[in-house]
DNA sequence: CAGTGTGAAGATGTTCACAGCG
DNA sequence: CGCTGTGAACATCTTCACACTG
């Protein structure tokens, strides 16, 4: 793969930026400043400039930014001019709330089917979603070609499902359960663990300022 | 607040740290090293002990980290002593979904009450948590003294409710929605944007190793 | 002598401050 | 003149490597 040599920071942040310059867009605007930007996703403005730069020079001196240049070439970096299907897997109670999930209004990202063990599930269109058996998970992935899974079974099960997605031909993981995966180099894994969050905004709560 | 000089990178690897040795204490293990702990939690072992050493010297050298001693410590550190009531704004499809959602197996968290908009809701039990109408929040926060909520609104409330919740008295905000959220200083506010963290894995996907 | 605790080096990220361009 | 783009300083975080100790 190429790493264009975008520091992660940088990179976690670009969703951010293209939410920001769509509202913008919505809202008529055809220039922004780095310190008008600044405010509304709460970034120092030195940090936006700095971000941006990583990618040339996309904006004007003593003007700012091209809010529709901006948007165009964002779109294009983060994919979003094409769709990209996810599997779901466990349609337990977070995972059906994300199989509602709107992931995107200028939607790119579709969950298109979803696994469960469940019987009274299997077989069922939940939202407009397919849910199929475990059994079929590997062939279903492979089939539509589907290279990132949402991962929202119980914990005892994230190890060995992420096994079988990795066999799937599964390249990034959006880790719902506490487990730390193991996976071969070259997945990328994205760990969202909210009762984590949830500790650390309480530790913070109490421990700084 | 007193702020103990621990990295913030640190305090949001507590909680991991928290978990993995409770799951040792079940399995009955009685030491602990950092290069075994690092294989679990997938973080570099001098890391770990660079970690431990912030709150002084709680190994021994030659043996390791005992790991009740350990969990009696982080448990005080993270508040897991005492009980903290947290409010959910917004029963919709995620907050729902929160609502069941078990944010401890020892658990020290509980979300003690909900509030939200739709007549349907307000006024029944979910999930064993109460559903107040909205136009109560301010009165029922305050009443039971809570000082950390969970946002799950629309978009286009999250600012406006974000205020009223200010007034109520509440410290730390989990914020599901996409808007960054203007508070006082004071407020803590743990930003949890799940388009934003599956767009970032996308990227990480197309752009690097 | 195994494994912690840590000085020092290195890597990464943020912010300042301003030269220079449109 | 206004605002970008960026060198340089600073801050934070990670990792190495090893002295030291139970």
């Amino acid at each position: 793969m190429k790493n264009h040599g975008i520091p992660k920071a940088t990179a976690k942040r670009l969703p951010l930026y293209y939410r920001y310059l769509q509202v913008l867009q919505n809202a008529g605007k055809e220039k922004v400043s780095s310190t008008e930007l600044s405010e509304a996703v709460q970034v120092d403005s030195a940090t936006i400039r700095r971000d941006f730069s990583y990618f040339g020079e996309l904006g004007k001196r003593g003007y700012g930014y091209d809010v529709e240049k901006l948007i165009n070439f964002f779109a294009v970096t983060l994919n979003e001019d094409e769709l990209t299907n996810v599997a779901l897997i466990g349609v337990g109670n977070l995972g059906s709330a994300l199989l509602n999930y709107r992931f995107h209004q200028s939607n790119s990202i579709r969950v298109s089917c979803a696994f469960d063990v469940k019987e009274d599930l299997v077989g069922r269109i939940v939202d407009g979603i397919p849910v199929y058996p475990m059994e079929d998970m590997v062939e279903q992935i492979r089939l539509q070609q589907i290279e990132v899974a949402i991962l929202t079974v119980p914990a005892q099960n994230a190890q060995p499902v992420t096994d079988e997605l990795v066999k799937a031909g599964i390249k990034g993981i959006m880790n719902f359960t506490p487990i730390r995966l193991v996976t071969p180099s070259g997945i990328q894994v994205q760990n969202v663990d909210l009762t984590n969050e949830l500790q650390t905004l309480i530790y913070f709560l109490h421990h700084y300022d």
